[in-house]
DNA sequence: CTGAAAGCGCTTACAG
DNA sequence: CTGAAAGCGCTTACAG
């Protein structure tokens, strides 16, 4: 690779004008330039963006850290980070901790050596210590999906209003006893949908049915079981909601299974609808997550913020989105 | 954060004695050392990673080129790179292109940056000139998924074997009138699966029925568009082959509203499996791809090329996974 | 308009 | 065992 001192030498020019000439940050004579230029473009030179990240301070790179995106409304949002983030001059290093605390803390400490201007994190939790100590040290964190620290900005889905709207809406078709599949409540979102419905519940005062298993939650198989539970242990159950897509197929295919018809003798739906829903034989309804421009927002912020530099006084923004019922033939 | 020299002031040494201290690098006196340690924990030191990037021109840092993520085969081939590379030291920058050859040239531009130790890439195939050169210019490049310069290493899966196998599983099944929905034939996977499609049906001495259209390949709408245009053209049909999940889920809906029953009367199956299938409410057939597996040996293989570095002629290496055959209800 | 110098934070021969 | 120096490839005050 051809470096600055390479054009220089080829130009007959100092390194410092090569770097003045390309990078068009002060006048330099039009010939001068021009022969500049020429030479760049003949040596093939690009700048390492290492060298600049290094004496620029700047590294033009955010990280972001999710638990999966097999399957899951993450590489959904991933997505979304990540073209936002390259229109804005940006990469993304992406890390997928299965949320394990261990990894997590493995890939943040990863990141904190100098590696990336911000982080963006879908978080177990369990490192907010570190996570802490990193937004204090000055690397802006942008937290999404997952609000846990109220001193750092963060973009999240209205999960408590998701969960009491879809109570409602299930109560106006008819349904008097709603069991819902929620699980991991020490994980905010779980946690909220499950306020929202609980809510919801009793302002219309039904009973409350909760069903947690202890697989993996973000699962198929959990939500057949919890779904599985349900239909056994409350003979009068006319629906299930379930924290998100994944569980909500499992939940069909209990349903199913107990020879039960949806949506006419039970009726199903998604708290956290990624298209899928869209797609099955029997449409799911669900309430769906603009994840798409979340992350774009996100990324907006976490770089707003990065660019801010120290300059400002820095105060937490906090972004929720409302979630959209779209109503399908399971309810 | 505090520096090299922030470490070598408080203790009372050089710098490049501390270097040596925290890298193991030669021996250095326990006392020396035991102190080094106690300020550098003090302080709360962590070592730049950027200037250790640019002093030894290793960034331990892989760039991943893929079309997308949500939904798709990639976000699980990815979770299996990301993984792995973490496991070996390295960290993942990932770019997403929608199979847009300009956004893949702009990424691969800013990956070429000596932003990244090497690239993996399940490409457009529309930018081969620059693969070439940057490979040429001694990054190495691993292809994944889409397997498009012989002169480059590859991971892939034997997509030729698998529409062979699946016409012949069908035949077996009773069917004599099999379409194929594949699409974007200019892509090595949906080409080679034509092709084994082909050999089979010539083998059997059967008719072949292709479907295309014009919207995104990999989608829902895709297969709803191709299947329903299959069940008009072909009155015979009895088996529906699509070359992913998506594509599957749009013909077992298209085939649902033309009155008929799947398995029964019309049978369906997916060359692209990512365990999906295996949630549907009529469990879909499928040709199931080890995506973790190939993400693991991929970022293996490109890892290994990095450290090999130019001391050892290269030679590309082509690694093809079988797709193993999982039987479900719509077959 | 341009050059010479310093420095970003490290590592690594080279001496001693 | 340790220090002083050079240098990775850039940018940016400082002179002129």
């Amino acid at each position: 690779m051809a470096t600055l001192k390479d054009v220089a030498r080829a130009a007959n020019v100092d390194v410092s004008t090569v770097s003045r000439a390309l990078n068009n940050t002060s006048h330099v004579h039009p010939d001068t330039k021009a022969r500049i230029y020429a030479v760049a473009e003949a040596l093939g030179y690009r700048p390492n963006f290492i060298a600049q990240a290094l004496r620029q301070g700047r590294r033009y790179t955010i990280g972001v850290v999710v638990p999966r995106l097999h399957l899951a409304i993450f590489s959904e949002i991933v997505q979304g980070i990540e073209a936002e983030a390259r229109k804005l001059g940006y990469s993304t290093i992406i890390c997928t901790t299965e949320d394990d605390p261990k990894v997590e803390l493995d890939c943040l400490n990863r990141l904190r050596n100098g590696f990336v201007d911000g982080i963006m994190i879908a978080g177990t939790g369990r490192n907010s210590r570190i996570l802490r100590d990193l937004h204090a040290s000055g690397i802006p964190v942008v937290q999404i999906m997952r609000k846990q620290e109220p001193r750092i900005s963060s973009v999240v889905a209205d999960f408590e209003a998701c969960g009491e709207e879809a109570v409602h809406y299930l109560y106006q078709q008819g349904c008097r006893t709603i069991g819902l599949i929620s699980g991991s409540l020490h994980l905010a979102p779980y946690q909220e949908r499950y306020r929202g419905y609980c809510t919801a519940i009793q302002a219309l005062a039904l009973t409350p049915h909760l069903s947690e298993a202890t697989t993996t939650v973000n699962s198929f198989e959990y939500g057949y079981l919890c779904a599985s539970q349900l239909l056994t242990s409350v003979s009068t159950l006319d629906a299930i909601l379930a924290a998100v897509d994944l569980q909500g197929l499992g939940a069909i295919r209990a349903v199913t299974e107990h020879g039960l018809k949806i949506p006419q003798q039970i009726k199903i739906m998604s708290l956290t609808g990624h298209e899928l829903g869209s797609m099955l034989e029997t449409p799911m309804t669900s309430m769906e997550m603009p994840a798409h421009q979340m992350g774009h927002k996100a990324a907006q912020m976490l770089i707003e913020e990065i660019q801010a530099g120290k300059q400002t006084q820095f105060v937490p923004q906090h972004l929720s989105f409302p979630m959209v019922l779209v109503e399908r033939e399971s309810t």
